[in-house]
DNA sequence: ATAATAGTGTCTGTCAGACACTATATC
DNA sequence: GATATAGTGTCTGACAGACACTATTAT
């Protein structure tokens, strides 16, 4: 039964944008946060099909275009400049997602060592790296990009990585603590005093 | 010139979702946060015209359903259950306002005591309340509220209100300071101490 | 005088950052 | 022993909340 209204139309007889879903992919790589770049100039993407979630495009495009998948994209804003795309009209829902390097293989930029990026992608990766800097802001690892066992050395890393500048250690260790497991083990084999190893708490995820 | 693909389609020729956009226009009004509701169940809305930009249509909805012009509405969030809206597939950009109960007229429900709402409305006004709460958390009053001049109580009853709880007044006074201007006049009429009046800074907007 | 509101001084607790120190491993 | 890393004690400054007090008006 398809809806149609009074002069007998459907909603799909209107003109209307097409819609696309853009992921900015970030994740850490050699203590730097990188995104990964579809042909070195754009940020993978793909067309919203008619009866696909957003989730579930995001998720297609990160398997097709990155070999990645159940991860867990998130929303970041709608992109709808009439010009962005001189095909025709299209919105593009930007996502971020962030995961750990060895689930990737593509070609991974620095996102503070961008190239001009394809129509309004560059926008699209400030507002995912800020989305990624506000999530590990206020939490250990929301998205596991350390562990399952790490020492607060690694995760601090992590974070000095994701914020793109250094962080005091004893204010660091003092605001984490609370939230991880300590394991009872210590590192071994590195140089120095061996550390602690942490686990993350049960549901810090965001 | 209209581009087409390798099999002379256009990208318009593929079927793909409508765009609808709702606004959550929020008030203040009898120092409680109020939405506008379109017969009383649902929020305004209207569909993404093809040459239009989300704020153009977010700005026409206010004019032709709330009888506002000039506002700032703010993207929130799209809304894409498949089955959120039996006339088909449709995306919803939801979007929020916040202006001054005096540029209304329309009916006002209280945030807190909403009835159930059409669609996934329910959702679209809880986002737009946190973002509204997120905003007076910083700035005295970036969507010119009160004002122009006004004193600290007037102030920190629209911030309760947006907040929907009460607010301890020595501290709210040493926070907003600040920002705000002092105009060097008094409160008149009122009973007690006369008030000085305030001024908000110049572009402390959101 | 009394009630009502405006405004401030001060104490406490929390937390971030700075700094210095101790602890324990490798080389 | 020298060096590198782990981990902690402590001080300071900023700020929020609680509380109490003073100040100034209308009635």
């Amino acid at each position: 039964m398809i809806w149609r209204d009074s002069s007998g139309r459907t909603l799909a007889d209107y003109p209307h944008p097409s819609v696309a879903v853009d992921v900015a992919l970030l994740t850490v790589a050699d203590d730097r946060l990188c995104v990964l770049l579809h042909e070195g100039r754009a940020l993978p993407g793909t067309f919203l099909r008619i009866d696909e979630t957003l989730r579930a495009a995001a998720l297609r495009v990160l398997r097709d275009k990155a070999g990645v998948t159940g991860e867990e994209p998130r929303q970041l804003a709608v992109f709808d400049d009439p010009e962005r795309d001189d095909r025709g009209r299209v919105l593009s829902v930007a996502h971020v997602d962030l995961v750990p390097a060895e689930r990737l293989d593509g070609p991974l930029t620095p996102v503070d060592d961008l190239p001009p990026l394809a129509f309004d992608h560059t926008a699209i990766v400030d507002a995912a790296v800020a989305w990624a800097r506000d999530a590990y802001a206020a939490l250990p690892d929301p998205r596991g990009l350390v562990g399952p066992d790490f020492t607060l050395l690694e995760l601090q890393r992590v974070h000095e990585a994701v914020l793109g500048a250094p962080l005091p250690k004893d204010t660091f260790r003092r605001r984490m603590q609370e939230h991880l497991i300590d394991t009872g083990t210590l590192s071994r084999g590195s140089v120095g005093k061996p550390a602690r190893v942490f686990r993350r708490a049960p549901r810090e995820y965001a």
